[in-house]
DNA sequence: GCCAACATGTAATGAGTTACATGATTAG
DNA sequence: CTAATCATGTAACTCATTACATGTTGGC
């Protein structure tokens, strides 16, 4: 088992709430997580491969009368294992790289106005983020079916969404100001 | 000039405040976005080999009477036109991935207090980088002999930092609150 | 009939990390 | 003398993205 790679262990948790697809799993990254977390498929199935050898995962077939088959993937005791042993570990994250910080660092090559612009297209999507936020929070308070427990985590991640788009907000009036 | 490198970019801006060797773009970095940015020589030395066939850059070897031979690298004009269209250029940053917030949308298969580990562990990380940034201030203030507007630029990204930290302490004591 | 969504997979490529290899100089 | 820092580079590897290939089903 590969330590850095991540995909792995967003899968193991994924499967630790039900039984899924490859397809599923893409649908429910994007769905649910998808404003902190990405995933595609070229990535998704070779690694599933791997982690049915490993023993972490079992694949049951499923050919229903109609309709494409599908590969039903399901945790096993091992990969339960190892998906909380990788929770309860701390490593940190080993890339740490703001594309934007960067653009602004080197911002002496631009003019004050291009700079400006370029605060307020991330204010922009900072805005249309807060937007998409409203309807992740309608998924997990009314559609989605899972135990408290799991929507208050949800909502967690949720409002770490929220505070940082807000942050970075406020960031960008205060840097537009300091531009003046 | 492959559009996704993103340190081709880094190496073409830091070139921007002068002309510098390997080494020394390593250490610029470290030493100054190290808090946003992160470059290895392994990828330094064949982007620099590759940025200079492209003549973006330009090589200079110096030998000097004692010391090891250095390669010093300057920026071409061809190469400022590309670091100002990518400056200019709003693409956003392609993988988001935040494992903290993945942990924690898994955080069902911990105990409560497992959990409450993982969120006071990140709080010290964000204390220690509050504490680290102080000592960036002061090199911006006190050590850089750059202009003005560099400074301020630069100043622009450490408070992006410091508010994020401030923002995910509040995060992580809000949190805790919600676990009890 | 056609497009969108379902469903799985491979191949090529690129980006970035880590380990290794080499050698000079300086400070303790 | 020895450890740290200066200095450059390559090789092996992993991770992830994108494009391609293939086929089904349901709705308009």
């Amino acid at each position: 088992m590969a330590k850095e790679n991540k995909t792995q262990y967003a899968i193991l948790g994924i499967l630790g709430f039900g039984p899924m697809s490859g397809y599923d799993i893409k649908k429910f990254v994007d769905m649910s997580i998808g404003f902190f977390w990405n995933e595609n498929f070229g990535h998704i199935y070779p690694i599933l491969n791997r982690l049915e050898k490993e023993g972490l995962v079992e694949k049951r077939e499923v050919t229903p009368r109609r309709g494409p088959r599908r590969n039903v993937y399901s945790l096993t005791a091992a990969g339960k294992d190892a998906l909380i042993a990788w929770l309860k570990s701390t490593e940190s994250e080993r890339a740490v790289r703001n594309e934007l910080l960067l653009r602004i660092f080197f911002g002496n090559h631009l003019s004050t106005g291009e700079l400006r612009e370029t605060l307020l297209h991330e204010r922009k999507q900072q805005e249309a983020r807060l937007e998409a936020f409203a309807e992740v929070r309608d998924n997990i308070e009314n559609k989605y079916p899972g135990s408290d427990e799991e929507k208050r985590n949800w909502l967690i991640t949720l409002e770490y969404g929220i505070m940082k788009s807000k942050m970075t907000i406020r960031w960008v009036d205060q840097s537009l100001k300091k531009l003046e």
